[in-house]
DNA sequence: CGACGTGTTGATCTCTCTCAATTAGAGTGG
DNA sequence: CCACTCTAATTGAGAGAGATCAACACGTCG
């Protein structure tokens, strides 16, 4: 993951299947407008919650999360950032949501200055639009989490959680490659995606081992019964999109 | 609320107070895509949840609201709509979150064909801009619930719900007016939108009304502490932007 | 070596759910 | 005007999923 800066037109998630091919125009537009790569260490804060007009980044590497808290400490993972995901566009575009992000593992960013956002609507609207595509999609993710969090028990959660993020993680692999993905998170931001406590979410995990429905190991997920855990995820279509804009 | 296809430039919701100003230019285009308005009584399925490019609405009067569910019932609302929010954004846009949208009250809606959004990026860049913005808010306001849902109790997320859509509902009507809002939904949709029971739902609305927290007659929803049931909620900001746009 | 993060596990408690009934309008049709 | 139906609100009793609290093990790291 050595990176000084790769330009965009040589960016290797550009050659992932699942990202939409650009125009090169679009593309040198995009890379007039960004900055050097740079790179945060795992736990760094990203945004801060709370923050009024941040930065915007593009997650070149690595994993990252946003989240919401209490004034008591409580805290909720609202979803999970993955290669490709764009970064800030909540709190940059709408001062509504104060969500911070924080890297969960070491991360490296393709930063944009503030007015990058306009700039991409004003200059390029198939970018724009794709930018809105990317807020929607995004909203569609945190759709399904509430829907785990208010209607799903602990193992149907788990379930749900390992389903989805297996399948996005797998997205970004060669597909020969695809039996194992990275699987980064610890037992605490599990319960924090999921609402649970940190002891039920171990006993939960234990117990949909046993049922050979999963298996993670030394940061590595595999999913031994694919349907199986599917089945009690109560997933029918597959939540992935075949191809999506990369900004 | 009787209503004849009110031209765009003429319409009442643009007077008030927390919609954006356009130039002519921009609600001229708007009007020149729009369909004419259309009424939908209470209860009825405005989007299908699964439908894949349904149209587009602005809802111009009346609350409806966005829900999935799971396949032997159980439902999550996961926001309430409210006059001069856009619907069927997701959907249209990116195939990924298959959300339904059901009128709460009888609504009346401005269509808009399932192209419209390109359009406006194309032709517009600022009203692209608009709509992103509009995607982010909304994604804004789901983050909310999912931390209510997640790690609030029972009380407080009550609470949050109330003080939230006091404030939204509250913005759409004169200064003067704001003692009282309206307030269509039943303890089904309360219970529905804060991962609850029906029976835990009320007798939680029970115990907030015993310490003096809010009042809901005929419809109709007042605060008389406002600062104590934000408290209880854990809200600091006010949540609702001073300025939004309407499409 | 002590501090810390992460995983693990037991015991106990309680918040919230489930199930079941009842009451009170509002609407409908005869 | 009355039986009938339906929705929404209400209330009680009992049960259980998940929370809380408290230890302990293990590896890493300064």
């Amino acid at each position: 993951m050595a990176v000084d800066s790769v330009a965009c037109a040589d960016c290797p998630l550009r050659a992932v299947a699942i990202f939409k091919q650009l125009p090169a125009s679009e593309v040198a537009l995009i890379q007039s407008l960004r900055h050097a790569q740079m790179h945060r260490p795992a736990g760094a804060i990203l945004i801060e919650e709370g923050s009024n007009y941040p930065s915007l980044y593009t997650l070149f590497g690595g994993w990252a999360f946003r989240y919401m808290s209490l004034s008591d400490g409580r805290r909720q993972i609202l979803n999970f950032l993955l290669p490709g995901d764009f970064i800030g566009l909540q709190q940059n575009i709408a001062g509504g949501a104060s969500h911070g992000v924080e890297a969960l593992t070491d991360v490296w960013l393709c930063p944009f200055p503030k007015d990058t956002l306009w700039e991409l609507h004003r200059q390029a609207p198939e970018l724009g639009y794709d930018i809105t595509w990317l807020a929607a999609q995004e909203e569609g993710v945190v759709d399904n989490n509430l829907l785990s969090v208010g209607r799903r028990n602990a193992k149907e959660r788990l379930a749900t959680l390992l389903v989805i993020l297996f399948k996005r993680a797998a997205a970004l692999l060669p597909t020969a490659k695809r039996t194992e993905v990275p699987f980064p998170l610890t037992q605490v931001h599990i319960a924090d995606a999921l609402g649970l406590s940190l002891a039920h979410t171990h006993r939960t995990l234990r117990a949909l081992e046993q049922l050979g429905l999963h298996r993670i190991r030394d940061g590595w997920l595999s999913l031994p019964n694919p349907l199986a855990i599917a089945r009690v995820a109560d997933i029918w279509g597959d939540g992935v999109p075949e191809q999506r804009p990369l900004i």
